[in-house]
DNA sequence: GTGGTCTAGACCACA
DNA sequence: GTGGTCTAGACCACT
């Protein structure tokens, strides 16, 4: 039987999400088997069944276990498991996972954030650009600190998004927001990758900022291209 | 023969929730005001307050409510309410948000289906192949049952974001899903509307069939033109 | 400040209630034929065969079905059903079985009633009394809202039976509760009626108040000939 | 000829509530104390925690016990427990009890027995007469066994209580059925009292054959005074 | 094979 | 920790 080790600090939960997530994730507890009921658990992590109860829910909507009213808490098999939610990525720091999830990623951006902005390009308004503007005013003033320049770029997508004034697009970007930053993080520490982005934004700025849908689109198409080579790159290594 | 539909247990924060959406919608809530405590909701709905704290948790994800540690929990203004959450869109029933929230969907859609449409195409295995089949099928037994219709409809392009094998493009169109059957079900009372759907899916699914990436695309291109204009006859009456 | 009603969990068998109440008394599922097996019921209700057959229960306390150990459980004729059961009369809103169950009501209310009005009027206490005058207070503040109002009725009649210190005749009294709840809120939405029954409640109470039986049969009678004419101004028109 | 009284499976709640009753009638068993858990007396009784559930609720609906959700099971204060339960009037078999409740029933018959047979002399139909023919043939047939005489006598009541073709005076008759057994068969032990039980009904059924109303209303008054005649004939002793 | 009953044990909601 | 509800599956008796 597999015993826990109680935790300690603070936002509880979180400690038992992780620690169930990386035993499922590593194969150690197979799909299919039971969890220990709550009161158990809560008696092996030392903690409320609230506090497990809690975990259990996180866990579920990760997909990675099946609750069942009545019958107890069943580990999914891998295909329900949300692939890009990152704890999971992150546990399972393989690196065929990596690349196909970043390959993924990359796809979906070329079909997505092309017309993204083509069609902010077109609908942008005031405050649209000026939240742009100060993006890429971040982005320069960060071209040295990976970190806080992928958060100027996440920023400055966010902004593009929210001017094609499409709350559906916006929905579906979003889904996307943390997978992406983590991609941002990842290629960023590569070197002269910062400076490339940093020129590949202030083109799309400028095609927003003159409503050329057309450029806007090429724009990011180069950028999207220049970001795969360096994902490849990474990965190749 | 008679058939039943699975019961479901109907958890008492889901009630919670849908009765301060309702008056949140409605206006008889006012942004700005502040709900009563913890404890007073759970009196007053006669339930624990762990049911109410899960209720307004929910509600805050929504954007409804803006909870805060030591102050209370307030109702936010209208913007800060996320425009595509389902039960914000029931509640409110008027023909202006209905209208345009339908508009960015379809041009999500033009984007992004199309797309995904001619991967399928290429990517499509027989497990995906056999899917659509079925989808299809169930299409033909259901064009006089609109709402089994949409579910069926619902299955079809899952399956067709499953064959891209790209858990990107998963998770984007998955965030759409909800949305997706509420416009299917709304324009899917139209005469004569199932009958062009279902040809629209059969050439769609013919051509994921061969592997003919571009027929695929141009054929989805061709059932969201259909729909949209479906769409507008709908709403512009 | 704004109030809310209590929710409540709905259970599972309750649901599968009224799925097959609802075809049984619309006449989609036919007397004599049989039900699916529990098993198999269980399967198409996704529940499981224990909350099936609490369902089946209930639908057998009601004569819907007759369950045969070992044969099955099949669907009874219409005259076996419970003709006061309120959830089938909910399910078939026919004029002729509401007409008709209201006046063999009636018939019993002044059979049964002016007889417990004389004895309460002879037997009550302070706390009778009490109850009395906080239910025809709480009717004086009820007038506008004929759900509420008929909620205080059914407390002053209940007080008044309690009054009668006999177990028997509060034990039949009880066993009509649902129904004359159910007709008081069809009558009460009728103009005009709850300010005449105020002043009726008020005239029986007076009169068990100063423990003259003999007026307080009066009152009684006089009541229920006011409601009888209700109902059926009700329904003859 | 022996005969032998059919087997049956008494149900493992039963004898778990028949236990209780006795202790909490008998005052072993404390109001206001708490009865064990049910996972607890699941364990004492050797029973699943089901089954222990369902003798609850039973005692429940005695109001023996107040099951509160979180907190416990406790046991009542007498006032509270229902005066007419068969099983707790034959728990505790004191005079005093006896005596009051066979008084209200008397006097609730007398209310409403009486015009039950007038109208069933006005509205009785041929299978109605048939049914209390044979109740009385029965009667006769049966004098000298006051178990089978009691059974016949409650047939009788009851097809007249049919014959008023009143739905809801027959459910009010019918939440009396079992406490009208057990007095018939507390009074007709006494000598003398059957054969004079015997004429009364043949009484009653003539003027119900001839639609005589005011007759049967006269000779079910004349029955039930000399019933109560045995009646406290029996307890004054 | 159907319904009747029971078990063991789970999650859900409450105090 | 309590009671409330549900699950899964067993054994039995009846048709």
């Amino acid at each position: 039987m597999t015993r826990y080790k109680p935790v300690e600090a603070k936002r509880l939960h979180v400690q038992i999400v992780e620690a169930i997530v990386g035993r499922i994730v590593s194969g150690e507890l197979e799909p299919g088997t039971f969890l220990p009921s709550e009161p158990e658990m809560a008696m092996q992590f030392g903690a409320s069944r609230a506090v497990v109860r809690e975990a259990l829910r996180v866990l579920s909507e990760k997909g990675l276990v099946e609750i069942r009213h009545g019958a107890g808490t069943r580990i999914t098999e891998p295909e329900s498991w949300d692939p890009l939610d990152v704890d999971i990525l992150a546990a399972r720091r393989e690196r065929g996972t990596m690349v196909s999830v970043l390959q993924d990623l990359m796809e979906a951006r070329r079909i997505f954030e092309c017309e993204v902005a083509a069609l902010a390009a077109e609908r942008a308004e005031e405050d649209d650009l000026q939240a742009m503007q100060s993006a890429v005013r971040l982005m320069q003033g960060t071209v040295e600190d990976h970190v806080a320049f992928s958060h100027a770029d996440a920023v400055f997508h966010r902004a593009l998004l929210q001017a094609t004034r499409n709350r559906a697009l916006i929905k579906m970007g979003d889904s996307m927001r943390e997978l992406l930053t983590f991609s941002q993080q990842t290629t960023s520490s590569l070197p002269g990758v910062l400076k490339r982005a940093l020129r590949d934004h202030v083109a799309i700025f400028r095609a927003v900022k003159r409503g050329d849908g057309a450029a806007a689109r090429t724009a990011m198409r180069k950028h999207l291209a220049g970001t795969e080579r360096d994902v490849k790159a990474l990965l190749n290594l």
